[in-house]
DNA sequence: ATAATAGTGTCTTTTAGACAATATCAC
DNA sequence: GTGATATTGTCTAAAAGACACTATTAT
């Protein structure tokens, strides 16, 4: 690349990443998608799933490509966004490697550990990941990408992407339990959701949870941010 | 480096920039750090200051060289952040260069256009950004920065790094009213800012400002989130 | 005095939060 | 009926916003 500059300086070669923080809430408790690291470095450690970017390829291309190989999930059926670049000198031992780093957020239905997953992803929850020893610099870039989610529940409709597309008021206010390790109350969490203009649409059907009275189901609605904003308890976590 | 892998995979090789949003206020108008490209690609169109990362720097490293030595400015006179990265194939002609954006906040103080300034950068009012032709995907970068910017005004303490280490809470109500292009009710901006702990704090004095009564001087305080938050006008812009 | 900006107070509307009351199901 | 969850309503407190009023300077 450097032959085709027109100033006599030849930029030092860096190799880019994606890697991605891929959440899911299973039994109301958030997971990770994880890879068990095969080949060195870190061999033996967990890591997040992230791929080398190709000459040619978009960033969200790689993110996709990423998906699919490393975590059996199909790009289509959930949300993604940037998170931030990591760039330390010698966060990579095989030279200098800039990582960008994803936030990914996959219903539970599409499919914990599906057969298209190759062999090393699986789910872990956040309780056990922080538990683990990462591979490079992962474990900060789970906790941006944890965070981002958290804060983003806050102002944003990204809940809705924890969800089917089809959800109960109560799904939806489980999401924001889990996440934040705080209880809502059931009534107030409503009239919120309901006066955000855009937040969900009523589908006028209802369903039967097995016990106590059925809930009427909702879909994701047109509008990204949320107004006003549903805020965290600063005290608790 | 690839000769350092395990792996016999030779990842594709990529030129890493910084790329700074620099902003700040001239005279209750929104003005952006730009620097006159004199070389191709895009010889002539103004771009963001920027650098090529070194080997062995970190990303920080590289913004606080970028001030220097494109700014002409004293990196530890100012906040900065990282935006986003920007990784197109094709973004610039050269080859395959992924760029890293940073946004900083200049005080008005420390010095338009310095000595120091190499001969290129200067400030130029958003608006007229806004009419001029971009080198690079540079003026997605801009737009990623001014909307960064204006949207932490509302929940973090940002509006101080547009001030002077000392100020009263009219200019600090200007940041807002500029960087907003709306008007806020004095009285009660100054209630919401002496309220939200930590925004800012007396130091006793008081500046007379010509005419007028004389305002009363604050410095900013330890917080760096606002709460509550204080609110654009959602309409307006 | 007037003009100008700083700062305080007051009232209304909106939103948040606690919590009671009612609704609709399974059993 | 009881138990469970959904949904609505009511009351209080906090915050936002409009706006009047007072304070302190220069001229």
């Amino acid at each position: 690349m450097a032959r085709k500059m027109t100033v006599p300086y030849n930029p030092p070669a860096f190799a880019v990443t994606v890697d991605l923080v891929v959440l899911t809430l299973m039994q109301q408790e958030l997971c990770v998608l994880v890879i068990q690291r095969k080949e060195a470095p870190y061999r033996g450690r967990i890591a997040l799933p992230g791929v080398f970017v190709r000459g040619t390829e978009t960033l969200e291309g790689a993110v996709r490509r990423t998906l699919k190989e490393e975590g059996g999930l199909a790009p289509q059926e959930l949300h993604f966004e940037q998170l931030a670049s990591f760039g330390h000198p010698k966060r990579d031992p095989r030279g200098r490697v800039l990582s960008v780093g994803y936030l990914a957020i996959a219903a539970d239905l599409p499919s914990p550990d599906d057969a298209r997953t190759r062999e090393k992803a699986r789910w872990l929850s956040l309780h056990d990941c922080e538990k683990r020893s990462w591979a490079f610099d992962h474990a900060e870039i789970l906790r941006t990408g944890v965070e981002r989610a958290r804060a983003k529940l806050e102002y944003s409709t990204l809940a809705t992407s924890f969800c089917a597309r089809e959800f109960t008021l109560s799904e939806l206010r489980g999401v924001y339990e889990a996440m934040w390790n705080q209880s809502l109350d059931p009534g107030n969490f409503r009239r919120k959701v309901t006066n955000s203009p855009g937040f969900v649409e009523a589908t006028g059907e209802r369903r039967d949870s097995g016990t106590g009275r059925p809930a009427q189901i909702y879909r994701a609605g047109e509008a990204l941010l949320l107004y006003p904003a549903i805020h965290r308890d600063t005290q608790s976590e």
